[in-house]
DNA sequence: TTAGGGTTTGACAGCGCTGTCATACTCGAT
DNA sequence: ATCGAGTATGACAGCGCTGTCAAACCCTAA
């Protein structure tokens, strides 16, 4: 092939030209529309091959009035969810035609949830956009959620702690997963298990205990209170609880779940302070699975996201033309328990 | 204001009239273009936020040919180099009136460089942009630079490791930053200081390292060879690097500086494990200053690289109109000593 | 054979904006 | 008063594509 057909952007006009067609054709062709002759669809979309033709997205856009678009809106999450989360919705964006634009809010940006609400409004102004996924703790945003609603785009929210109704989320089941966290320490033998809670104000908190509590009630096992202490999920929160739990150097848990990796690794940390050995007189397992979880000595167990699929189905939601009209839902989606050694007994 | 005000999208059509001015004077207003008269620029520019008139992007690229759009291209660096690097770069964009859109190699994508240089001229042919953000180690890559030069789409180098001439790049000086580190250490007293080196095919591999030389050798300090170790950037080959170094209980270097954050952690944790105290009997210091740094007990004295400003510069070089036309050049932006307590003798 | 219904195609306007070029206006120098 | 050289403004085309609507075509049933 000639390099000016490589250099050139060809239109759909030259490819209209050539194929001895209608743009119009080109036009169904090009967007899979029906009511085309096989041999027009094939003769045109030899010619868009060879011209290396791509459609001027601006101009699609201007005449369709869609801008094929899609916002990602965070503010200030874990720079790790926000990476896995904008993966995922970047794969969904480009196999449906769309793309990723990543709308943070500023630091000085943030304040009481009504000025959110009148950023995401300002940002989303200036760049409309066919769709909006937004991020905790966005999504739990009534003020943001009701700007959407007026400018009548739509949006998916992503872990919402709200049970939402006729509106569109997706979401993991943190009960069900602390739930089967703690049953597989269970089933290890352990009877005397520690949890650490996360903070407070988080609404991942109260559901993973409640797996957590869920779990050794089905297992008629007693949740002692003092086994049981307030973190915050940072790791000097874990550390200070691990001391809590492991106080008595004769009798403690023989295993501890703590709300999320950090403040395992907290508990890890300590544990090899105290001459504790991982897992073989303790078991610790977090929930996660942050890159900490590989890097720590032992390599920690934890439950595994699915940030990814979150992000991915969230753009499929918004884009997808065969999902669209479906009423809005909440999606559960998978999530996975990683067994590494610091909760592993090992086989003798 | 009335709803419909704040409902329905003005155009520069709406202005022009209300302002009782022609489209052309609006848009000269709105973009800033020299000879208008004051009281008509006011006029337009009260009628224009009267209105919350603001430009369709797609409509101005078409007329344009500018796409307002600015991609950044990245192929699994670690995600908190990319969140940085996105995060300043987004802010330019929002400065200058542009959008990024992130563009990662897909895995499946990543091969040899000529394929990777192959997968960016298709990413960049779906979707074209006034200019590109090469990171490392894309930025390294010869096909891909050539690509970009090819298809004339102007574009930015992060970090690249060679001199490069006639290209815009940003930067940091690793060499200094490795100087400096270790000169600090020398000022606190250290003689006899260990290094573990990074991955052998990483480019900043050598330049921290000859920093460290530089700065021994102007204090007139020799390096052992058995006191320079090879690593590979791994937590894991900082705790083999820290075994070998610290196998002589009764005399091993008083200092370790790693060549980055993670190996750092991997000497504080066999230090800790060999119940040597950081920083009383060993200093440890790091690069990068990763989320890991703050997170370890003691906290990491690091390098923090200027990746935000990397990002902003970028942008701010491929959009900024009055940086346009000048030559190209090669940016060094400044990095900081952390310094935390992992290497500070406090003062008696 | 023809009417009627579906299928396939194309002509054309126009999305909202900017570039080009022409026009009108302003003011100091003559 | 008159010219020239800015300065300020507007008319108009057209960026590349899609939506609308009309036309042409093909087939089957009567």
């Amino acid at each position: 092939m000639s390099a000016d057909k490589r250099a050139m952007k060809a239109t759909i006009t030259d490819v209209a030209k050539i194929a001895g067609v209608s743009m119009k054709t080109v036009s169904r062709v090009l967007n899979n529309e029906p009511n085309v002759a096989v041999k027009t669809r094939e003769k045109v979309l030899a010619v868009a091959a060879e011209l290396r033709y791509s459609p001027n997205l601006a101009a699609k856009g201007l005449a369709s009035s869609k801008s094929y678009l899609v916002a990602l809106v965070y503010d200030n999450p874990s720079p790790y969810y926000i990476a896995k989360i904008q993966a995922g919705a970047i794969d969904a964006c480009r196999k449906f035609g769309y793309h990723l634009v990543p709308e943070p809010l500023q630091l000085p940006d943030v304040g009481d949830e009504e000025s959110q609400a009148e950023t995401v409004r300002h940002l989303l102004h200036r760049l409309p956009v066919d769709g909006v996924i937004l991020t905790p703790p966005l999504s739990d945003s009534a003020s943001t959620i009701k700007a959407l609603e007026d400018m009548k785009i739509p949006f998916v929210l992503v872990a919402p702690s709200g049970q939402e109704n006729g509106i569109n989320a997706v979401k993991m089941d943190d009960i069900q997963a602390a739930r089967e966290m703690t049953k597989f320490l269970i089933d290890q033998g352990h009877k005397s298990i520690g949890f650490i809670k996360g903070h407070p104000e988080h609404s991942a908190t109260a559901l993973r205990y409640e797996g957590f509590r869920d779990a050794m009630a089905n297992a008629k096992l007693t949740v002692h209170s003092h086994d049981v202490i307030q973190g915050d999920f940072s790791f000097r929160s874990g550390v200070n609880a691990a001391e809590a739990l492991l106080a008595d150097r004769n009798s403690h848990p023989t295993a501890i779940f703590a709300s999320n990796d950090d403040m395992a690794a907290g508990v890890v940390s300590v544990a090899s302070r105290l001459g504790i050995t991982v897992p073989d007189e303790l078991s610790v397992c977090g929930f996660d699975d942050t890159p900490l979880a590989k890097i720590l000595f032992p390599q920690l167990t934890t439950v595994q996201q699915p940030i990814y699929e979150m992000g991915y189905h969230a753009v499929k939601t918004l884009v997808d033309p065969t999902q669209k009209s479906k009423p809005a839902e909440t999606r559960n989606l998978d999530f996975k328990l990683v067994v590494r050694d610091s909760a592993l007994i090992k086989s003798t």
